[in-house]
DNA sequence: TATCATATTTTGACATATCAAAATTTCTGG
DNA sequence: CCAGAAATTTTGATATGTCAAAATATGATA
């Protein structure tokens, strides 16, 4: 059983390699980062984790989740994403407020009462956030995402993910009706600019910068 | 903010103390063995929780909740049951596989989520054992005490003191599970016998007089 | 290529929580 | 009151996870 310190360094592994796509080796710079420890915390855990043989791990160059570490990461992932749905669909929380609450639970949650919830759920494939929960057996699906900032003028696009957890941006994401699942139209892509405006619902269109637009992948509806 | 091992603790010192009639005070050993660690540890933390002042500690005599360490053993309890109930209430697990997810929960969950929980659930004063929910003040609301001879017939009870200390008496209350503490049912009230039959556990009900009956306090828990 | 900034690793320390086993204190029965 | 039993405390060790600071390696650039 691995502790849930444990548990969290293979889940920020994980998305970490997602998040870099120069190549799926993170450093021990970055991984203390997101860790919020120092560098020299990252690196006895990153041997740590090597002789549990979860990741993968080369001096001076970085750590790769092995096979096994990868299936812990997406059993994390697969109950933070549940225990955000629930938070949501049960008790009413606003989807802005559940990632702290999910980041303590998902490591004192079982197994057996996380099947309960999925199934009370009825077996959602993404959480509120429109990040896709793994399966129990560990696998992750993909649809094919295009970043905002990807599309072309007069597309209409459903948002799918928010590449973001910061509660700010969240909010602004809310503001503006964002939110994963709803259609919106792009109406201008300014390249000079370095900007995006779109326009959701029946709000008035809403112009951000090119790092934002980024943050936000769509699905392409029309265009 | 104390860890989970010191709420812990807390928690089971609360229990025991409740438990034991002979005087509200915890010796090394139970506490030892109600945590499941060895003697020593339960010593050097009752040291390191009587520095936080969260307990008295008499070296060779015992320990003991202060204010401060009441409130947070009752804070952890208001957890523990209120995460009972949402899984029983909301999840429809069974009452009796409920008590290990808590224990686990107890210590994962914020202030903000357990007050949604607690709005969620109307704000039930019982756990689904019958236990009561401390309130967010941390103060246990105690109902009234009823003699065992005043319950109705059928009622189900939860022995809350022993108007006795004779020893006699107590080795009878203790034979038949009827310590403070533990559930029990009413199972015929004879106003003409002046007697009272309850029933406790998996033991056989046991019949009383009302003089022995009238130095049983309980709590009403249904009926 | 020599140097310097940056990243990484090593080292020594600390806090928490635990155990086993030795030492000590308290209690209890004769 | 005293000896042995039981409970308690002490001691020394271990595992985990962390930091600060020193030592070292890497890589970019002049």
């Amino acid at each position: 059983m691995p502790s849930s310190t444990v548990e969290n360094y293979l889940k920020r592994i994980f998305l970490e390699q997602q998040a870099e796509p120069t190549g799926d080796i993170v450093s021990m710079k970055n991984l203390a980062g997101a860790m919020g420890v120092t560098a020299g915390t990252a690196t006895s855990m990153a041997k740590s984790l090597a002789d549990s043989k979860l990741v993968a791990y080369e001096p001076y160059g970085g750590v790769k989740l092995t096979a096994r570490g990868r299936t812990v990461a997406l059993r994390v992932l697969r109950r933070h994403r549940l225990i955000e749905c629930l938070l949501v669909e049960a008790l009413g929380l606003d989807w802005s407020e559940v990632h702290d609450e999910a980041e303590k639970l998902e490591h004192a949650i079982s197994d057996k009462l996380l099947d309960r919830i999925d199934e009370f759920l009825g077996f959602p494939s993404v959480d509120p956030h429109g990040d896709p929960i793994p399966t129990a057996g560990g696998e992750i699906r993909h649809s094919a995402l295009t970043a905002l900032t990807e599309v072309e003028q007069g597309a209409e696009v459903r948002i799918a993910r928010v590449l973001d957890q910061d509660e700010q941006f969240l909010r602004f994401v809310d503001r503006h009706m964002l939110r994963p699942g709803t259609r919106a139209r792009v109406l201008v892509q300014d390249h000079a600019a370095e900007a995006v405006t779109v326009q959701s619902g029946k709000l008035p269109a809403v112009t951000m910068g090119r790092t934002a637009a980024a943050k936000i992948m769509v699905e392409l509806i029309k265009g």
